[in-house]
DNA sequence: TTGAAAGCGCTACCAG
DNA sequence: CTGGTAGCGCTTTCAA
């Protein structure tokens, strides 16, 4: 490989254009006043020598990394079951971000416990100038830990108390639920389950409260709630002890799309056919619950809508001037093949 | 919120400890020589200050980003049904580039033929060190990009053509397609079909022509072909297309999971039995597939390996010293219950 | 309208 | 073993 000419830096377009380094960076950020010949002359020969102004000189500079950090728990080493890394948000943030200039750096922390110390790390560096905050937790000390940082944060859910932090909350809470419990208890349902995620979040939280609350309405109380993972295996392995515990349940309603697909393999391993003897209903919407025999009923949120939202909220408190706004809309009851009338009898 | 105060420098640190700040950088990148008294004083003052070196600073100087670089191509706006989001491959990569101080900055793409300027972009304006490239095309331009740029790169996949650099394929060519192909064969399959991804990729063309070949040395030919994106309702409209003009084909092979997911569900809706009918096979060994009815057999390839080897690669290239190395197990054919003896008769 | 100079926070090179 | 100095590439007063 032949030994590659240094970049060009601003001094060597100002010699170029005959003009002050001064006279450079003023046109490239139109800033102060320059006379239209001059102008032409200096694009012209940052044109010629390809220039393009260093992102971490401006970051120094500037004191702002033009960065936005997206931290992200990896419980297993196995993420094709975690739906933790959230793809569709990331699809909706990236874009957005990246239309104002900020790059996404994403991080991933093997424990709960080093993300804090990962926020500090990346914020006392200056490596980014905010995070997106996802998975929010109850007893989360994310937001005060932020606030202490100076580093402006986007949650993208609900906080588990009152917090000034900006949010962007799935919905009113636990929006879809209701109308999940409503769905089952027309089609006759009565002895309902639910296989929850994990006890400590917030978003799990409150549709568990949502659900309870809209059965409590109809007099109906969950004959088992429990927590665990968002994962498909312990999805599996909660069904089968519910159905041992409880055979005559007739619907079972899950935190995860991808945990009631465990689930209804379970039940089918049993003998148990899904909507005849027991009804599924999953969260999320994935596409696969389409393809998947008998298709999945589901409440369907949008995390792209959800992330391009959070990518305004957060620009706007990086001081950026933002017009647009992104619908987000609430979760919904999708029905589809999966959940039918209990059996009489 | 009262006036948060200047972060500290390394000059307040040198301050504090009353040294210059040649002794502080000295002792946190344990260079030169200092003497342990002065070094506790220095640490000491750091830890009152809580002072980190600043990232943008060491990038300006050092002249590095300390930052990878991954572009991706986003062809639709639902990512969900898009496995070119690859979440496992980040969960692979990021933890071993973080291992050595680098970030992993993601960016996406709406085009294709945007990638090239983002590349650019990121490059000139240096804030990215190397890049992983990923999605392998034929006809791809990006080696060369990346050698125009001066920035090195890591292929995950195979290059089209022979191609100095570096890249991490996916196991020998077309892996675990001829296992496939004996698997139909042996149990009696002549009549098959091939669901394939998008006729420009590597991957895809390798993965098709070890299939062909493998399928000639028992003299059989793919009754059909199709390519297509790598999506679910793709291969949903190519599958009823397939059973509309070969209605006597026995097998189907998926260029992807989902896919394979979507074709059993047009499969079933015109009242085939899968495995009794058709059999079928996936590719990637996603985890859904052990949960659906049938259980989908596939050919399960290890993307966290994988980015774990190619952030090695990388890492080298950019001068890092690593002495770990990763295991990377070739794609392996999965035998579940999708895939069953050729209808008698 | 233009440019000289100072300096963002850090490290490398030398001289002491 | 220690520290002064120069400078990474850029922007921003401020004076001409």
């Amino acid at each position: 490989m032949t030994e590659r000419p240094r970049r060009p830096t601003i001094t060597d377009v100002a010699a170029l254009a005959g003009v002050s380094r001064t006279a450079v960076s003023k046109v490239f950020n139109d800033h102060g006043s320059i006379s239209l010949a001059t102008e032409a002359r200096i694009r012209e020969a940052a044109r010629k020598l390809q220039w393009t102004p260093s992102a971490t000189a401006i970051a120094l500079r500037s004191a702002r990394s033009w960065t936005v950090g997206l931290i992200l728990h990896r419980p297993g080493l196995e993420p094709d079951d975690d739906p933790r890394l959230p793809v569709s948000l990331i699809a909706g943030l990236e874009p957005v971000l990246a239309s104002r200039g900020y790059g996404l750096l994403l991080q991933t922390t093997a424990e709960e416990r080093e993300q804090a110390q990962t926020y500090r790390r990346l914020a006392e560096a200056k490596r980014v100038d905010g995070v997106v905050l996802v998975d929010s937790m109850i007893g989360d000390t994310r937001f005060e830990l932020a606030r202490e940082l100076g580093l402006p944060a986007v949650l993208v859910g609900t906080p588990w108390r009152e917090d000034p932090i900006a949010y962007l909350g799935h919905g009113t809470h636990g929006a879809g639920m209701p109308e999940a419990a409503e769905h089952l208890v027309a089609l006759g349902h009565r002895r309902i389950a639910y296989i929850d995620g994990p006890e400590h979040q917030v978003d799990a939280r409150d549709r568990a409260q949502a659900l309870a609350a809209a059965l409590a309405r109809h007099a109906i109380r969950l004959v088992a709630h429990t927590t665990g993972p968002y994962s498909p295996s312990s999805a599996a392995v909660r069904t089968a002890e519910l159905l041992d515990r409880w055979p005559d349940v007739t619907a079972i309603l899950y935190g995860e799309d991808t945990m009631a697909l465990a689930g209804m393999h379970v039940l089918w391993s049993r003998g148990l056919r899904v909507p005849e003897d027991v009804s599924v209903i999953g969260y999320n919407g994935i596409e696969v619950g389409e393809w998947v025999q008998p298709q999945l009923t589901t409440v369907r949120r949008d995390s792209v809508q959800r992330g391009r939202a959070a990518a305004v909220v957060l620009l706007r408190l990086l001081g950026q001037h933002v017009e647009q706004e992104y619908l987000v809309e609430e979760p919904a009851l999708v029905v589809r093949s999966s959940t039918g009338p209990v059996r009489a009898g």
